[in-house]
DNA sequence: AACTTGTCCAACCGCACTGAA
DNA sequence: CTTCAGTGCGGTTGGACAAGT
């Protein structure tokens, strides 16, 4: 491969003038040089672990191509339409913050969800004329791409119950799944799986938080949030009601690293976010874990399918468009 | 078949922050 | 207080590949 040899101008990574530091794709080898460095020593200190691994790397290439690419729990292949529909509400109250997104979306890296956003979400705002930081777009996205994702969502459940249903060995979900997040005007979004992995829809006032979600609040919105990243501190992640919490239970205002582990061992009950992104949790819903890859597929396509994806934009929703002030020449 | 255009995403850069010396 | 190495983050680039012409 022809990469570019750009001159290294980054005084951090200048640690070793008379070494040659290789630059461009990673080989087989500098990776399992990497890999099996980590497993021994740890990683951390990254500029003395590239010294002392052997690796003609930077310190902060060999962190880059650790945490996006070889951490043995980064989850690879297509973005789902839960975790679409997760970025899109996340990026709607943090902006850009990637890697505080990406802490919610478990095993996605920040740069994975950041080209995400690149590629999808803002072709679709300059195929739509509009900026993609606009209220326009926003209110878009909002009222029409992310209950549409919803409505994709729950269309692949059933599609998903009626498998199972069919099948000998359907699965015996009992657990209640949702995902509740709480808006910036002090109201909450639920997305709540029933057993039968229907999926409903309900909005409520912030406190109306219930057992069994997923929830994490906007700094505007959250009592107990101290700084702008703050997120709702109580602890929802009680086991004995299989709550699961992406906010924090500090006053770091970091979510708690055990947000996506499995809930409520003594009924086998699994969060959503379990369902959906943990691979470790996947195997336990083989059913859930076929269909969510199969919505990524082209018998179902929408944001990943640039040609059918025009078809959302459908004379009913271009007058809803243009009503909110986007689809046109208004920038 | 050849060329162009579009998409994806790994890897890079610059900057900011943090903590130790 | 200042300096500096280490680290993390967001923005950008460009090669590989697919799709379209």
């Amino acid at each position: 491969m022809d990469m570019k040899r750009r001159l290294n101008n980054n005084n951090n990574d200048n640690n070793d003038d008379d070494m040659e530091l290789r630059r461009g794709p990673w080989t087989v080898d500098e990776d399992l040089t990497l890999i099996n460095y980590i497993a021994n020593h740890g990683e951390g200190r990254w500029n003395s672990l590239a010294r002392s691994a052997g690796l003609k790397r930077t310190g902060k290439s060999c962190r880059l191509r650790w945490l996006n690419y070889l951490r043995p729990d980064v989850r690879r292949g297509n973005i789902t339409l839960e975790e679409q529909l997760l970025i899109l509400e996340l990026h709607a109250s943090w902006g850009n913050r990637w890697s505080k997104i990406a802490q919610y979306l478990p095993g996605r890296t920040d740069n994975e969800i950041k080209n995400y956003w690149r590629t999808r979400v803002q072709k679709h705002a300059k195929q739509l004329k509009c900026d993609v930081n606009s209220k326009q777009f926003k209110d878009t996205m909002r009222f029409l791409w992310m209950p549409r994702l919803v409505e994709r969502i729950q269309a692949a459940a059933a599609t998903v119950t009626t498998a199972a249903t069919a099948t000998s060995d359907s699965p015996t979900l009992s657990a209640t799944k949702s995902v509740t997040i709480i808006n910036n005007n002090n109201t909450t979004t639920a997305y709540n799986f029933d057993n039968l992995n229907n999926l409903e829809v309900h909005s409520g006032n912030i406190m109306n938080m219930s057992n069994n979600n997923f929830g994490y609040a906007t700094p505007e919105n959250s009592s107990t949030g101290t700084s702008s990243d703050s997120f709702v501190t109580q602890d929802y992640c009680n086991n004995n009601n299989n709550n699961v919490h992406v906010g924090n239970n500090n006053n770091n205002n970091e979510p708690s690293s055990d947000y996506y582990h499995q809930q409520g061992n003594n009924n086998n009950q699994v969060s959503f976010m379990d369902c959906i992104t943990s691979p470790s949790s996947m195997s336990l819903f083989p059913h859930q874990e076929m269909d969510f890859q199969a919505m990524e597929l082209p018998n179902t396509p929408w944001i990943n399918n640039p040609s059918t994806f025009s078809n959302f934009w459908n004379d009913e929703n271009m007058l809803l468009l243009q009503n909110l002030g986007c689809g046109g020449d208004n920038m």
